[in-house]
DNA sequence: TTGTAAGCGTTATCAC
DNA sequence: GTGATAACGCTTACAA
């Protein structure tokens, strides 16, 4: 491989020249910073990062943390991340920690090794605070999204989840549902029980009742969904909204096998307009988080090296799954 | 930050000494090794693997260059190589091409740059073959992985493209329909070529004529299936085979929109058993490239020194897409 | 405008 | 079994 020494050597010059003419430093002459262009080009130099990472203590790379690369709610959020970051001259290194906070010690510890110029990291579900963060990251920049800790420094860039939750229970009323509950998530979660807070204040605001006896807190995933969706029906409810798109569409799984026709009989409106929400019979009604946006807002937080809370808005999406007929 | 200077230092010994003792090194005295593994506990070392890949001349990063990371086959297969990596102390490097060769071009000098132990790659579908992979990589290790071109070298792991697409196909014949058009995909991937054959012998072992009218070579995004899926309505055609499940969904879109009923009137079968697919209505049959396995085998491709062809096999999912009822 | 020299933290090769 | 020293390739004061 071509090293500065050798683009200095084939040119009479000093590799620190060399170094300088790479990095644009106008200091250096017009005349020489050509040459030196020409001749690592014609030698097929590429810079050695890890050398000059070491040498500035840090690197162009970026850390993503997330719970499960597969969900597509964070594949678009890394998407939109990778998309700004790379236009900045920042690669992605991404771990996953599926859900446990174990694996997101490991994670952020092989991140700090690495000397990564920042963190984007959205918690295991099983984080209880920002501690361990705080003692592994020190002063590496850290960008926190969708699942956040207040107590964490750094920026924070969540979705509007009480508006949202707000928005999609007081569609649920207005469609004329009277009995709406709830699958909650875990209540560990900021996330979560801001959800949760958003579905009471709009049952409260229209003078229904909240009742903690629809409010299933669980795992957002379809097994439990689906456990949620049966214990709903004993429980009279005639609809129900979702924290998370999965635990709706176990739910409806319940509802079909029990005979309910959705929307007619029972309505369904959760979080995270997840592809296969519409492709859904009937298709279901959701919150686009723009994962996306999120990504994009997040490392650009990164980039300025803002401390501030930013709030994406949650966008209601009105499909099949919601529409009483009255 | 902690270095082996410091715990050398501390316990006024030599870095040297340090280093061959936190690498295990046998010809380090036990008492030493536990002393310094002490002293590194307390102090909070953790080695900076940046000063130690550059001196190393290599990393302990994998770098895998995919062309999107939100489809569901890629997210998988990161899945699977991420699994057996960590385990085997790797770290990924993922780099997304958008389907464009510029980027994958992009990718492979950043990935070299870092000087990534091996590069596991699906190429984009505008490569028409290897070359600019051969120029940047040089001796870097690659595992080419479901797009592969045989004129590079290293392991490639291929899923059963022909058998698949043959038993895809055969299906369609089995059930009853008796004019089966594909959505082939571009014929510029080797993945195609195959899918493509494979349904071609699957018509003619079963006597029934090879129509290049209704081969429709296209992406196999939603949009271009469904312009496929009117055009294989207007060509008399009963069944589709499509290459990719997107297409299909696409296909779908038009056959339903055009009135026919799937699988009474229009059988549809697709590779790819992305999450959606279980979700259509109805539910499409598709074949499952078990894509976390074929991610775990490259992945042990790479840490084998493997340069063999694997291939992983399909296995078909009947739902209810392709039953024809007679 | 360019050269000199030191150093980032680690590891490998010698000695002893 | 341990220490001294150099080197991986690059960057950056400081000097010229």
């Amino acid at each position: 491989m071509t090293t500065i020494t050798d683009i200095a050597n084939a040119l009479g010059i000093t590799p620190s020249t060399v170094s300088r003419a790479l990095a644009g430093n106008p200091r250096v002459k017009e005349e020489t910073r050509v040459a030196v262009e020409k001749m690592a080009k014609l030698l097929g130099y590429e810079r050695n990062v890890v050398a000059s990472n070491l040498r500035k203590g840090q690197s162009h790379i970026v850390g993503i943390v997330i719970p499960r690369i597969h969900r597509e709610f964070f594949s678009n959020v890394i998407g939109g991340a990778e998309r700004i970051l790379n236009q900045a001259g920042y690669n992605v290194l991404i771990c996953q920690t599926m859900e446990s906070v174990e694996a997101e010690i490991k994670a952020l510890k092989t991140l700090k090794n690495y000397r990564v110029a920042g963190v984007l990291l959205s918690h295991a579900i099983d984080a209880l605070n920002g501690n361990h963060v705080k003692e592994i990251l020190e002063d590496t920049p850290l960008v926190q999204f969708d699942r956040v800790f207040p107590d964490l420094p750094g920026a924070k860039i969540v979705g509007a989840n009480c508006e949202g939750a707000f928005q999609a229970t007081m569609h649920l009323i207005q469609a004329g549902y009277k009995r709406i509950g709830t699958i909650a998530g875990f209540m560990t979660s900021q996330a979560y029980i801001e959800r949760l807070a958003g579905y009471r204040l709009a049952l409260e605001s229209a003078g229904l009742p909240f009742d903690p006896a629809i409010v299933y807190e669980n795992a957002i995933v379809r097994e439990t969904g689906y456990e949620a969706g049966l214990k709903a029906i004993d429980a009279g409810c005639d609809a129900l909204y979702s924290a998370g798109a999965f635990s709706a569409l176990g739910a409806t799984d319940a509802l079909k096998e029990k005979g309910l026709r959705i929307p007619e009989d029972f309505g369904v409106v959760a979080t995270s307009n997840e592809g296969f929400t519409s492709l859904m019979s009937p298709a279901l009604s959701t919150l686009n988080q723009h994962p996306f946006e999120m990504g994009e807002t997040a490392a650009r937080a990164f980039l300025e090296g803002s401390r501030e809370t930013q709030v994406i808005p949650m966008e209601l999406i009105v499909r099949q799954s919601s529409k009483k007929q009255q």
